[in-house]
DNA sequence: AAGGGGGCCAACCGCTCTTTA
DNA sequence: GTAAAGAGCGGTTGGCCCCCT
């Protein structure tokens, strides 16, 4: 472990106000920078004795010369006992390029899904390393990678989609992360001529699909036994419904599930032939499973169609529910009128 | 062997959100 | 309802170390 000289200040320490850790006049000067081993074992010891509080307690009960902030920080990040340490495993580094590509850079909300990692310790090995090798990637990479890109970004969700290096123009479509625009194609398939195994993959289903990005979890991959659709669930809980198998009988019968990659998926039949599915992203999936107002008629007439949604926001979802929820979802059924 | 550049990562900053009075 | 304080988050900085020349 590098470590700084605990006594060094930093430059930016000593041009710039501590808005955060006081500095008042009447109040001893905090200390800043690296900690000493003395600071860490006091902290520790602590903790470990009174047990998590207000921060700014903590801080003076403790006999810190430190703001609350930098203690919480400190046992956040680095004291607590049970942080994970070394290097990220092949599997922590998949769940993390997963996470990140349906959460971008919230951090903490990544951290609390790896057990042992903080979110610091996560954003800088995403900033070192991983975002270094998508860039790597996108330079090598070419024709048929699902991480090839058509933008220069260096976000793995802006990825177009290209299923099995032809692009499909009934499967095409574009993930663009900034929560501004998100547009994808409606995608309608013809059971009679259509290979549903790129379908499976391009919809949902890991390693096609830009917003999952994580190959080698098909294991509960399923082709639906109706020959028509698919069932699948993904490894991380994306889902995918199979209309037919889910009873649906008659024409334009829908389907609604939420999907672990904040994909709401709708499904339905077409005389029982085509079986549509839409994937609108990164629309609210509140809004579509939940409000009485939503119609599945606007969805319909996206078909074909890239549509910009208005203001969607990553924030506006249950993502906790959604991700957490990998084993069972509440598959909600939707009826048209 | 020296030194310069780049990578790593601890820790800070500034902001937002939440809680409390 | 509102202001202040506390907590938490993501972005960023910069010191230390390693490696390459």
């Amino acid at each position: 472990m590098m470590m700084r000289n605990p006594n060094n200040t930093t430059t930016r320490d000593k041009n710039k106000p501590n808005h955060a850790c006081g500095g008042s006049n009447n109040k001893p000067k905090l200390r800043k920078g690296l900690w000493s081993p003395d600071e860490d074992e006091r902290l520790i010891r602590y903790m470990l004795t009174n047990g998590q509080g207000c921060w700014s307690d903590i801080a003076r009960n403790a006999g810190l010369l430190r703001c609350g902030k930098s203690c919480r920080l400190r046992w956040i990040n680095y004291l607590r006992p049970d942080l994970k340490r070394g290097s990220f495993s092949p599997q922590e580094e998949d769940l993390i390029i997963h996470l990140h590509s349906i959460l971008g850079n919230r951090w903490s909300q990544i951290a609390t899904r790896l057990p042992g990692r903080t979110d610091n310790e996560i954003k800088n090995f995403w900033n070192s390393t991983l975002k270094k090798r998508f860039k790597n990637n996108n330079n090598t990479s070419s024709g048929s990678s699902p991480n090839n890109s058509n933008s220069n970004s260096l976000d793995p969700r802006d990825q177009h989609v290209d299923i099995g290096g032809k692009s499909n123009p009934m499967m095409d479509g574009y993930h663009h992360h900034d929560d501004t625009m998100i547009m994808r194609n409606t995608m309608r398939t013809d059971p009679s001529s259509f290979n549903f195994a790129p379908m499976v993959s391009g919809v949902g289903l890991n390693n096609l699909d830009p917003l999952i990005s994580v190959p080698d979890h098909n294991q509960y991959q399923q082709m639906g036994n109706t020959g028509n659709v698919f069932t699948g669930l993904g490894d991380y809980g994306n889902a995918i419904i199979d209309p037919i198998s889910k009873g649906a009988s008659v024409e334009n019968e829908w389907f609604l599930t939420p999907s672990v990659n904040g994909n709401a998926i709708a499904c339905t039949t077409s005389n029982n032939l085509n079986v549509e599915v839409l994937d609108p992203c990164f629309i609210n999936s509140k809004t579509m499973c939940h409000s009485e107002s939503f119609k599945v008629g606007n969805m319909f007439s996206m078909e074909n169609a890239s549509w910009e949604t208005e203001n969607p926001k990553t924030g506006d979802w249950d993502l906790d529910g959604l991700i957490d929820n990998n084993s069972s979802f509440p598959f909600l059924d939707f009826q048209v009128d």
